[in-house]
DNA sequence: AGCACTATACCCCAAAAGTGGTATTTTTAT
DNA sequence: ATAAAAATACCACTTTTGGGGTATAGTGCT
């Protein structure tokens, strides 16, 4: 099995390289420490399975989801990471991942993900059941906004922005576009995840790991 | 060298007692993945030096620096987190610690640090000057404000109601309140948390879980 | 009784966001 | 190669926010 792990603390990285190490069928083809090198990788060596973390700063989780899909649609997910927020969680697993395994679990945990992976079965980390009953509800019952799967990476990227408080004509001077160019993006924006305004977009994309 | 290693990511202990494994002068005489069962090891094994994460979730990281040093004087300390605030870091190195790695930086700074120590040498990450920047800004706004405690009852309430996209009228509507009225808890809470605009505040609030 | 704080309410004006269009170029996928 | 999607840009107009005030009634504390 090729696979590719990505995180963005390096020394995570090494650690988890060599606990897969172990394992003779396992082959580690690409380290990558931010979503740019996880992109690059797919688009140049074949993956079986991605371990990914989902929160590298220059991708949010999602975007890199998404963007991984498109690349090698067969390739499978494994998305280890600490966020442990039920909705998002069980939305991933329902529509995007083929495993999720918590950080505060143990390696015995990715090691029971691969194996499931390997006979096709989703995998959600025990641990999480222990400190999240939450995950019920929401596991069975709603999917994802198919929504999110609308916006482009430039609206993404001019969310972040308006995250940080920027108003339009800043975010237009910062990217080198036109003050009405942004301006077209926002409406596209509140449009498309179908929101009513700024709040409710801030809170949308909090919600969602968009940030 | 007796070595106790404190990270409340299981799997990230493991990894890292794998990297440490090679060097045979080092032995890992605890693993601990929380603030409790790292007191526990201390009040009954000798350590020579502690790796710890700040971020534990029992323990504030700098409560538990403070308890350590109290037990055991005599143990040196490494910080190995993700926190690369420097005004916490420098006090932190200052005052407390030996050495402060980032977990962004590779297994190699690790190894540098424990060797820093041995010639009783304080050490920092080298890999966090160039990252220093980026971080700075989320950092920052998810560490306690105390800002927040500023903020009215109804200032609270008000915001909640922001975050479900509505607008200034319909909240005074809903809160048997003049239009003007709410302008004005608008305009406080904005001066108070020193917030531009309402997408900064609705995301002040998703950090701080004021919602 | 006096003080600080909270909640209320009003005014004005400027700035920004939101809504409805149209339209061209560039990129991407088939 | 060509169709679709994304990114760009502009206009007109309305609504909402944001920032500067001022002011009064109630609440709680000492």
């Amino acid at each position: 099995m090729k696979i590719l792990i990505a995180d963005d603390h390096k020394i995570f990285l090494e650690g988890l390289n060599l606990i897969l190490s172990e394992f003779k069928h396992i082959q580690i083809v690409a380290e990558c420490k931010n979503g740019k090198e996880t992109i690059e990788a797919l688009k140049n060596i074949k993956i079986d399975i991605a371990i990914i973390d989902l929160n590298m700063n220059d991708y949010s989780g999602f975007d890199l989801i998404i963007k991984l899909k498109a690349i090698q649609p067969k390739c499978k997910i494994i998305v280890l990471s600490m966020v442990d927020d039920a909705s998002t969680i069980s939305s991933l697993v329902n529509n995007y991942i083929n495993a999720y395994v918590i950080k505060y679990g143990g390696k015995q945990e990715l090691i029971e993900a691969l194996n499931a992976i390997d006979q096709d079965i989703k995998y959600i980390s025990p641990s999480l059941n222990q400190n999240h009953q939450k995950m019920d509800d929401n596991l069975s019952s709603r999917n994802v906004n198919p929504r999110i799967e609308k916006l482009t990476k430039r609206e993404l990227e001019i969310i972040k922005l308006i995250a940080l408080q920027m108003n339009s004509f800043q975010i237009s001077e910062k990217l080198f576009l036109s003050f009405y160019t942004v301006k077209t993006h926002r409406k596209n924006i509140l449009q498309k995840l179908e929101l009513k305004n700024t709040a409710g977009l801030i809170e949308f994309a909090n919600k969602h790991n968009l940030l």
